[in-house]
RNA sequence: GUCCCCUUCGUCUAGUGGCCUAGGACUCCGGGUUUUCAUCCCGGCAACAGGGGUUCGAGUCCCCUAGGGGACGCCA
C-alpha cells in the first residue's frame, strides 16, 4: 500500500509557519516512500472559516516550495478536499454511529452545559459532559431529531478503564477514559467536528501515516475510538513537538512573527525556510545542517524526529538564508530580487501613490525604503514630540494591535475605518490617536498615507512593527498587558 | 486543578550502556584575511535539571522530585 500524508489547515487565518512546518514533514515523508502529499482543507468552522484564508494558505504554502499531489484546487481521486463539500459523508458516518450506539444524540442547552462546567471547574474536576443524554432511549431521540429539535451528536466513551495507543515518535501511551470528554462530533448546524471529520476523511482518503501537532497527542483517545467503531485500522501517527517561543510557550503571533507572509516579504528564500524548518525536531543522519529538500527527502529516517519543542529562533535563520542567498548564482540572485519587491505587481500597489510625489526618479528610493525593508529602528525619543505622552502611545498602539487581530478585511478603507471607530471609542481625535501609530509603521514622520502603507504591507509586517515600536517605548510588563487588555474590553468600538 | 507529553551548552541539535575528560551548528567574545563593511578562516566561552536505583560501567535503562509544555470549546 502506498503512504499518502496530509496537511489539512483551518482557512482561518493567515497562513502560518506552523502549517508549513508540519506540511514540510508530511511531504518529506511522503515522498521519501514514494507515496503522496495531500492538501485537504478543514473549514468546518462556519463562522470563522473564508476562502480568502484558504487561497492566501495555498498560495503561502506553494511560495515555501510545499506543493501536494492532490487537493482542493487540482483535485484527486479521493475527493472533494474541502470539508465543507462533503458533509453528507460525516452525516452519514454520524448517523451510523449512532445507530450502533457508538454515538448519541444530546439536546442540551448551553446554559445547562456552561453550568456544569462551573460546577465541575469549582469541584477542581476535569470538565466533562456527564452523560445527561446518553441514557434517553433512543427511539424517544429520534423521535425529537426527526420533530427538528436542535441537538448534537456526541460520542459515547467507556466509564473507566484506560485507552492505549502508540505514538510513532513517544513510544506507547495509555490515557484513563475518565479523562476523554463525551466529544461533540456533529454541531448543532449540521456541521462536524474536527475529530469526526479528521479520522472520516483520513479513513476514506486512504492516509497512512499522520504526522501532525502535539497538541493533538490527548484527543487520540477520541480519534481511536472512532476507526475501532468504525472497524477501520488506525494510521500510524506522529506527533510532531510543537514550535515554540523563546520562553517556551507554544509559538504564537503576540510574540513571534508566525506569518508565512512576513518572511516572504522579509526576504528569507523558501528554500532557507524549509532548510530551518526541517532543523527543528530533526536532523541529518551525517549531521550536516545545510541541505535542500531533496537531500532530505533521500535521507529522510522518520525515527530522527525529536521529542523536545524546538524554539523558533530567528537567528540561525538569518544564518541559514545568508548562505543561501551567498551559494545562488550572480544570474539567480538577480532573478530572486526581482521577484521579492521590485517587480511590476509590488509597484503597482504604491507607484499611484509615489507618483504625485516624484519629481524625478531618484526621489522614489527614499519614499518607499520604509516600506520595503524590515522593522524600523525606533526609540523611545521618536515618540516624545508628539500630542500624546508614552503611556498613551503605548494604549494607543496596543488597542489598534488588538482590533487589527479582529480585522478581517484589509485594504485601506477597512484600515481607516477600523481605526477610526477605535479612536472614537477612546475619545481620541483621530489626528492625535493617529500620530504615534504612523511613526510605528512608517518609522518617520513623514511618508506615504498611513492606510494605504499599511495595506501595503499587510498584517504580520504591521503586526511586527507595533510590536517592535512597544519595545522601543520600554516595553509592556504582563500587569500592563492585562490592564490593556481590560481596557480594550471595556471599549466600546463600533464594529461598522 | 486533572490527565498526557517533554527535559544535553543562551538557541538548534549529535548521542540508542563502554568510542563522552559529551561532538557539531547558530549566537556571543577574541584573532587573522580584506584600503571600509560583509563574506571567509582560526580560536575561545558554554550543557547531560536534581536525587535515588539497575549495572563491572549511565547522558544513554528504571523510579521519584522539580521545572517546562500541551489538552481539558457546538475552534481546529
Amino acid at each position: 500500500m502506498s503512504v499518502r500524508t496530509r496537511v489539512a489547515p483551518s482557512p482561518t487565518g493567515d497562513p502560518h509557519v506552523g502549517t508549513a512546518y508540519v506540511a514540510l514533514f508530511n511531504r518529506v515523508f511522503a515522498r521519501s516512500q514514494g507515496g503522496q502529499f495531500i492538501l485537504r482543507v478543514e473549514d468546518t468552522d462556519r463562522q470563522r472559516s473564508s476562502s480568502a484564508s484558504e487561497a492566501a494558505i495555498m498560495d503561502a504554502l506553494r511560495w515555501v516550495g510545499l506543493d501536494w499531489d492532490e487537493g482542493p484546487d487540482i483535485g484527486g481521486t479521493f475527493g472533494p478536499y474541502r470539508q465543507s463539500e462533503r458533509l453528507g459523508i460525516y452525516r452519514d458516518h454520524a448517523d451510523e454511529l449512532v445507530a450502533s450506539g457508538g454515538a448519541f444524540y444530546c439536546f442540551c442547552s448551553k446554559e445547562r452545559l456552561d453550568e456544569l462546567r462551573r460546577r465541575q471547574q469549582a469541584n477542581r474536576e476535569t470538565p466533562r459532559y456527564d452523560g445527561h443524554c446518553r441514557n434517553l432511549d433512543p427511539g424517544e431521540s429520534r423521535d425529537r431529531v426527526l420533530a427538528g429539535e436542535t441537538h448534537v451528536v456526541r460520542l459515547d466513551v467507556p466509564a473507566s478503564g484506560t485507552c492505549g495507543f502508540s505514538d510513532g515518535i513517544r513510544g506507547a501511551i495509555e490515557i484513563p477514559w475518565q479523562q476523554v470528554d463525551m466529544q461533540i462530533l456533529v454541531k448543532s448546524d449540521g456541521f462536524p467536528t474536527y475529530h469526526l471529520a479528521a479520522v472520516v476523511d483520513d479513513h476514506l482518503m486512504a492516509i497512512t501515516h499522520i504526522l501532525r501537532g502535539e497538541e493533538w497527542l490527548s484527543s487520540m483517545p477520541k480519534h481511536r475510538l472512532i476507526y475501532d467503531r468504525f472497524g477501520w485500522s488506525v494510521p500510524a501517527h506522529y506527533h510532531l513537538p510543537l514550535l515554540r517561543n523563546a520562553d517556551g510557550s507554544k509559538v504564537s503571533k503576540r510574540r513571534n512573527p508566525t506569518g508565512l507572509n512576513y518572511y516572504r516579504r522579509i526576504g528569507y528564500l523558501p528554500e532557507a525556510l524549509r532548510n530551518y524548518l526541517a532543523l527543528m525536531g530533526w536532523s541529518m543522519p551525517d549531521e550536516r545542517e545545510i541541505f535542500d529538500t531533496e537531500e532530505m527527502t533521500a535521507a529522510f529516517d522518520i525515527d530522527r524526529l525529536t521529542t523536545g519543542g524546538p524554539v523558533f529562533d530567528l537567528a540561525k535563520l538569518d544564518w541559514l538564508n545568508g548562505q543561501c542567498i551567498r551559494s545562488l548564482s550572480p544570474d539567480e540572485f538577480m532573478d530572486r530580487v526581482a521577484d521579492w519587491a521590485i517587480n511590476r505587481e509590488n509597484l503597482a500597489a504604491v507607484a499611484p501613490l509615489v507618483q504625485q510625489r516624484t519629481e524625478r526618479l531618484v526621489d522614489l528610493l527614499p519614499q518607499v525604503d520604509y516600506l520595503l525593508g524590515d522593522r524600523p529602528v525606533l526609540d523611545a525619543s521618536d515618540f516624545t514630540a508628539l500630542r500624546l505622552d508614552a503611556d498613551d502611545c503605548v494604549r494607543v498602539l496596543d488597542h489598534v494591535g488588538r482590533r487589527l487581530d479582529e480585522q478581517d478585511e484589509w485594504d485601506r478603507d477597512a484600515l481607516q475605518g477600523a481605526i477610526r471607530s477605535l479612536a472614537d471609542a477612546v475619545g481620541l481625535p483621530m489626528r492625535d490617536f493617529l500620530a504615534p501609530l504612523f511613526v510605528a509603521v512608517t518609522g518617520r514622520k513623514v511618508a506615504l498615507p498611513l492606510f494605504d502603507s499599511m495595506a501595503y504591507l499587510g498584517r504580520d509586517m504591521v503586526r511586527a512593527r507595533l510590536h517592535s515600536a512597544l519595545s522601543a517605548l520600554g516595553g509592556v510588563s504582563k500587569k500592563a498587558a492585562k490592564h490593556l487588555e481590560r481596557a480594550y474590553a471595556d471599549l466600546e468600538v463600533d464594529q461598522a
